[in-house]
DNA sequence: CGTCTCTTTGACTCCGTTCAAGCTCCGTGG
DNA sequence: CCACGGAGCTTGAACGGAGTCAAAGAGACG
């Protein structure tokens, strides 16, 4: 219970937009303006499905959800993992109709924010739509990344990656604390965010502690040995557009 | 040799963008006033690098080129294909550095458009602003489309989900033939899309032509079995937002 | 006609999967 | 307070899809 409860539901999203560009005062207020419905979810729970059309975007408040594609045989893959302040569906602003499900990976509490009030917004600040498309680059920019540890790292590079990306990224929301960071998903949900069975998920982090480079328990992640998951990893942190602020 | 050498160089980019939403006049000509300069370059050649800064974006006009990452022992991954009328470094008008490298894979014809001029175009028209952060959000869903391919279909599956992808994506800007389309990319290429192997390619579309479903030589891709090719790869266009108009 | 790039083939290896079982932790109810 | 149950984690053994290595064909082009 963080301060989310103390604070504006939408203060993550702000303090978001400002580490992308500066907002003037009329900017931010607009934003905390903007009419939301904030709701309550339990874990694991579908959020938006696959080709529906939603005429609200959802704001994470708090909780972590995912985006994931279904195939056949009950696959799945996990396509991003959703933390405070990020708006998973703003592409159904655009696009009506999602092709891809939203779900809740722990409890969370969302913001609903009705589409033409997101549409008013933008057209009447024009500063937070290029932020907001600047940011849907940014979320481009890691799925490359993902594209590429699919494809040509090995599984132990990919997983060190992914852990670097994660806790930069929950860091410059305020979430991490010194080198750990919640990490509350199962083995078998990075499995499907890393293309792999939880049983290769579970082989590679018990190498990862062996070998001194993390700890990883109750829901929390703690990258012990920075610098050398950064190596082995190749991770290079251009590509997330944080500029490092003070940890809050 | 084909049309575009009658035509202007951005024809196929306006043909693009109306194929996300109509143009006013006005909007049109402004797209076709935009101050280029045209040239051309050979086959695999690097036109951005990672962590390139450029004052310009480029277009293609003609041919066909890609986004890859490089990492150690000289593995790449291409992450997405570019044609005719994409403009891959649209991310450069907001995100300074490149966090990706373009590269020509056919002798390509670009145009370069400086930033300054699609600022300002976007500033003047928040019509095609729209227009072109939706293409960012389709692209979003295409790289969604390749982490699944990788994650969780079989190399059988991708592969034909690929064709799928090109072939509709082609037909959209007018450069498919029937059931066919070209494809001017070595089984190398393919691979490091794919995240295989050449050899491993190889093997597959030997599985694919002796099973009926497609014929793939000299540059051209034909895909005979289309529902078969759409069933194996449970390829759904969705994703890709094309209202399938006429080919010309 | 020779060279270079790309495609094809075969034999062997290995990373990650599959299947199956046991273990640990934790919340719940008797 | 402890027994129970279930979800998630861990382990082992056997398997298989894709990689590796190496060499031989096929085209394309000058």
């Amino acid at each position: 219970m963080p301060s989310a409860f103390h604070s504006h539901p939408l203060s993550r999203f702000v303090r978001k937009c400002e580490s992308i560009a500066p907002l003037s005062d009329a900017e931010r207020q607009a934003i905390l303006n903007l009419p939301i419905k904030v709701s309550a979810l339990s874990a694991r729970q579908v959020i938006l499905c696959d080709g529906d059309t939603p005429t609200h975007c959802y704001l994470i408040v708090e909780g972590w959800a995912c985006s994931y594609k279904m195939i056949s045989e009950g696959r799945r893959q996990i396509v991003a993992f959703h933390i405070a302040g990020d708006i998973p569906d703003l592409r159904s602003l655009h696009i009506g109709t999602m092709d891809r499900s939203l779900g809740s990976l722990t409890g969370v509490t969302v913001a609903l924010i009705p589409h033409d009030s997101l549409r008013d917004l933008i057209v009447r600040y024009p500063g937070i739509a290029a932020i907001l498309w600047r940011d849907t680059l940014v979320d481009a920019g890691i799925f490359c990344e993902w594209i590429t540890s699919l494809g040509r790292r090995t599984s132990f590079e990919h997983i060190a990656h992914l852990f670097c990306e994660l806790y930069l990224k929950l860091r410059a929301v305020g979430l991490a604390n010194g080198h750990g960071c919640p990490l509350p998903v199962t083995q078998n949900d990075l499995a499907d965010a890393l293309g792999l069975t939880s049983v290769h998920v579970n082989r590679v982090l018990q190498e990862m502690r062996s070998r001194g480079l993390i700890s990883l328990s109750g829901r929390q992640l703690v990258i012990s040995a920075w610098d050398e998951v950064v190596r082995v990893a190749e991770f290079d942190p251009t590509y997330l557009q944080l500029e490092m602020r003070a940890v809050e």
